[in-house]
Formats: structure tokens, C-alpha cells, sequence
DNA sequence: AAAGAGTCCAACCGCGACCAG
DNA sequence: CCTGGTCGCGGTTGGACTCTT
């Protein structure tokens, strides 16, 4: 990772890899003062980063509660329900899966699921049988899915967010990660009255 | 064993939204 | 209103690691 400098020693920002001091650093500061004002947080930290790569760092690393890697089978479909329902909107996607990131998300996404689907996609061009019998698994909706994931906030993201607000619909403030089997639930209906639209 | 290809993921970038002055 | 600062988001990059030949 590249370091960059405008040549004075004032503004100089560290842009590589995160050192174990620099995140003890950072999580003593915002142990202290909480984790807002980034960029007075990084000024305190004494660290030569930016505001905003401290707030990532916090977001998606040192943040308490931080579940990583071993992404379940019941997260996993749940990433893909919650994708097909609200495309790539990772930090809303991440805000019902207790423990994990947007980043982390978004990353396993395009990593791994991403992946999977096109396979699925591929696998079911090959076999017209299912074709048109179930129109979520075909090509042609799949291609609709692709759409809606591409524009970020689509059309369809738009009307859904007028009709309803999606954090107060699924609130997990007072529920923990057994929330997961309903979600699950809610989503097997969502897919069902979608079949109806 | 070495080289090249493929994969993963931490971190950066650009942009838009929000808010205080 | 306008402006500047801050924050949050999604997209992208590139280094490290693993796999394949």
C-alpha cells in the first residue's frame, strides 16, 4: 500500500495497512470520547491517518461485537434474500445480520455469492424445462435481479422505501441473532406475494 | 521449486446527504 | 438560502495469500 504525502510533514496521511498500536490507539481515543468527530478522533489518536479511514477502521474492525469470518448457511441465505429484496445495499443488508459489516458483506458477495448465482444462472439456461414454470428461476428474472442490484437505489428500492421504512420494519434493537429464523420466515412470504406483483 | 493465475479482503476513493453556523 | 465540515455509503483497488501448472 501506497503511502502519500503533498510534501509537507503536516499533512502527511498514512494510507497503508493498520499497525496494532494505531488500533490501540484509535480505540483508547474513542473509548474516551465516543466514536463521532472523526477527524479530531484521528488528531487525538496521534495517528497520521484521516478521519475517515479511522471511522472504517472502527466500523469494520475494532467496533465491539465484531463477528468475522466463518459466514454461516442460515447468514448466507439470508444475504441472498435480503439482496434480492433490497440489492446492494450492503449497510442496510449488514444492519440485520448482528455481528457483521457492510464491508464484510459486500466482500462476500462479490467473492462468493455473486459467484454462486451465476453459476445457478448458467445451470439453469442449460435445462428450458424450469424455464417459465418458475419465473424467480429463470435467466430472464435473474437478469431483472442484476438490474435492481446495478442501479443501487432502483426504482423498485425507491417504491419500497416509500412504502415502508426498513429500519423501522426490521428493528433488532431488542432482539438478538434468533431473529434470523424469522427473517428467514418474513422473507419466504415477501418472495411469495412477489410472485403475486 | 518456481512462475503465473486466481481469490480474498482490508482499505481507499468519490459522491451525496445532512447539519450547524 | 448558502457554505463548509462531517458522516455514511457503494464501488473499486491492490497487496497478500493460495492454487494450479
Amino acid at each position: 500500500m501506497a503511502l502519500k504525502t503533498d510534501g509537507s510533514k503536516k499533512n502527511y496521511v498514512n494510507r497503508g495497512a493498520w499497525t496494532a498500536e494505531e488500533d490501540q490507539r484509535l480505540a483508547q481515543v474513542i473509548e474516551i470520547h465516543g466514536p463521532r468527530k472523526w477527524k479530531s478522533i484521528a488528531a487525538k489518536a496521534g495517528i497520521d491517518r484521516c478521519g475517515k479511514s479511522c471511522r472504517l477502521r472502527w466500523m469494520n474492525y475494532l467496533r465491539p461485537n465484531i463477528k468475522r469470518g466463518n459466514i454461516s448457511d442460515q447468514e448466507e441465505d439470508l444475504i441472498l434474500r435480503l439482496h434480492k429484496l433490497l440489492g446492494n445495499r450492503w449497510s442496510l443488508i449488514a444492519g440485520r445480520l448482528p455481528g457483521r459489516t457492510d464491508n464484510e458483506i459486500k466482500n462476500y458477495w462479490n467473492s462468493h455469492l455473486s459467484k454462486k448465482i451465476h453459476q445457478k444462472g448458467k445451470q439453469r439456461r442449460r435445462s428450458p424445462k424450469t424455464e417459465g414454470s418458475n419465473p424467480q428461476e429463470t435467466g430472464v428474472l435473474e437478469k431483472e435481479n442484476v438490474k435492481v442490484s446495478e442501479e443501487g437505489t432502483s426504482k423498485v428500492n425507491a417504491d419500497l422505501k416509500t412504502s415502508f421504512n426498513v429500519d423501522e420494519f426490521f428493528d433488532f434493537s431488542s432482539e438478538g441473532f434468533s431473529n434470523l429464523e424469522w427473517m428467514s420466515q418474513f422473507l419466504d412470504v415477501n418472495e411469495v406475494l412477489c410472485g403475486f406483483l
